[in-house]
RNA sequence: AUCUGUGAUGAGUCUAUCGCUCCCUGCAGAGGGAGAGGAAAGUCCGGACAGCGUAGGGCACCACACCAUCUAACCGAUGGGCUCUGCAUCAGCAGAGACAGAUAGUGUCACAGAAAUGAAACCGCCCUAAAGGACAAGCCUUUUAGGGUAAGGGUGAAAAUGUGCGGUAAGAGCGCACGGAUGAUACAGGUGACUGUAUGAUGGGAUAAACCUUGUGGGCUGUAAUGUCAUGUACACUUCAAUUUCCAAAACCAUUUCGAUGGUAGCGGAUAUCCGGCGGCUCGCCGGAAUAGCAAUAGUUGAAGGGGGUAGGCAGCUAGAGCCGCGACAGUAAUGUCCGGCCCAGAUAAAUGAUGGACGUCUUCGGGUAACCGGAGAUAACAGAAUCCGGCUUAUUUAUCGCAGAUGCAU
RNA sequence: GGUCCCGUAGUUCAAUGGAUAGAAUAGAAGUUUCCUAAACUUUAGAUGCAGGUUCGAUUCCUGCCGGGACUA
């Protein structure tokens, strides 16, 4: 197989978070990680339910402390760009034969810079890692 | 030249790597094309489109209100009229105007003031009478009573036509002259709002952004409208099948190859239900029962059909009152007609992003007489389509151009 | 997406178009008390912003700003 080397960074439409009731259901369920300016909500899923992708993932920023529309889009292409170009080393790192639902949402007060939000998405999805390997 | 105000235009360009949404080609790997704004915003007006409603008319409610034109339509635009304000003070220029009606009616007008609307007499001015002073009378002034008077004073946001002459006891549009205001009639100009001239009339507070009157317009709701497909779960309805206890003695009836079989019947047992007791108490054991009856057009179970319809999908959805041309013609203009060319976002937890490079532009530093050369930094402000258009309003950076005003310099 | 409502002292509410915008409570100062509380006296404090109508605006009208509710 030629493309065993090659690395993916896509984030198509499969992998993303899109249905109400999963929403609903994550944040009801699942548990959450802080480190700032991130907050991270996640939640294993049972491999019955399959989907084609191992993590589906959703991005938000909150309407009351960004009420401008142009600022809600900026953090959430940023905090979409981060996870893409991490997304390769978290599916390495993940157990095979597991699904995960993920969430991700901005608490800042300011909009931060793009390397600054990678390094701290980087960090919070290894805390995640570590978390879930324990139970 | 600088500053201020205002209007118009543009919103960097090219490219590399990694991505996102839609479309096209291809069996596929893949390739190609397109991808936010002048306000996409506020949701303030007006439409298109859709659903529902609807004989016809009226009331109520809401909106609008000088005229003409433009437009699919408008609380929009263009041009014009009138009024007010500012500058000039001759013409004019600029800005503002919710600009129908106060002689249809009702309400309100605080405080002050005599009086705030059937207007009004506090001071003042004048007349008459009585009393008083003085006294021959005339005269003088004070008080009281009755009257006249809107010139003067003062109050107020507002006190009802200005000036002059006549007139009068004093005064007054009471009369006259010259002005000003209002509405009426006639003539002239203008499509019209309106303007000008002439005639005779009037002397009447403000407020309709108070109720209201007049005129004009408006059916209601909105693309999350509406239509359509429909998995799973639950359910209305229809059809079909199974089942609504199991085993079973004596006795009776039928058949018989005399072994038995079938029917009626139901002693007894099982199982279920109920009651009581005990235990190791989601269960088990023991004991008890006038429980398990009728009927099948009924109940239950299963299968098939089938309706509404949830999650979700699809249509609506983007070729249109469309965009471009310093195109032509008509018009003062808004705008319209014609010609030629073009296809230009369609997402749905919601696409248009990240990191570099080059050029351009701006700022700044250094060198140079200058053109220019080199280094550093910035490339923005307001802000993100959500059915689609036409406006309005609000937010806003930088560059260029136009217009107006102010200041300075040169001629 | 659509529809509607409301903004008054720090807080909760009043005020018919009429001028010093009122009351309760909270705050500050004082009296009283050995001290505190209570009580009493005094005091500061506000109409969301900008225009307009009116002699006069918290009130009426227009445009912004902020907050809330309903609907699906």
């Amino acid at each position: 197989m030629l493309s065993l080397n090659m690395i993916r960074y896509s984030l198509s439409k499969s992998e993303r978070l899109s249905s109400l009731k999963a929403i609903e259901r994550l944040f009801q369920e699942g548990s959450s990680i802080s480190k700032y300016p991130i907050r991270l909500v996640w939640m294993k899923m049972n491999q019955t339910e399959d989907h084609d992708s191992p993590v589906q993932v959703m991005f938000s920023a909150s309407k009351k402390k960004y009420p401008r529309a142009v600022d809600r889009n900026r953090i959430k292409r940023l905090l979409r760009e981060g996870y893409r170009l991490y997304k390769p080393t978290l599916y390495s790192l993940l157990p095979a034969d597991q699904t995960f639902h993920l969430a991700l949402i901005y608490i800042g007060n300011e909009i931060q810079s793009m390397e600054l939000i990678q390094k701290k998405i980087i960090i919070t999805l290894g805390m995640m890692l570590d978390e879930q390997s324990e139970t």
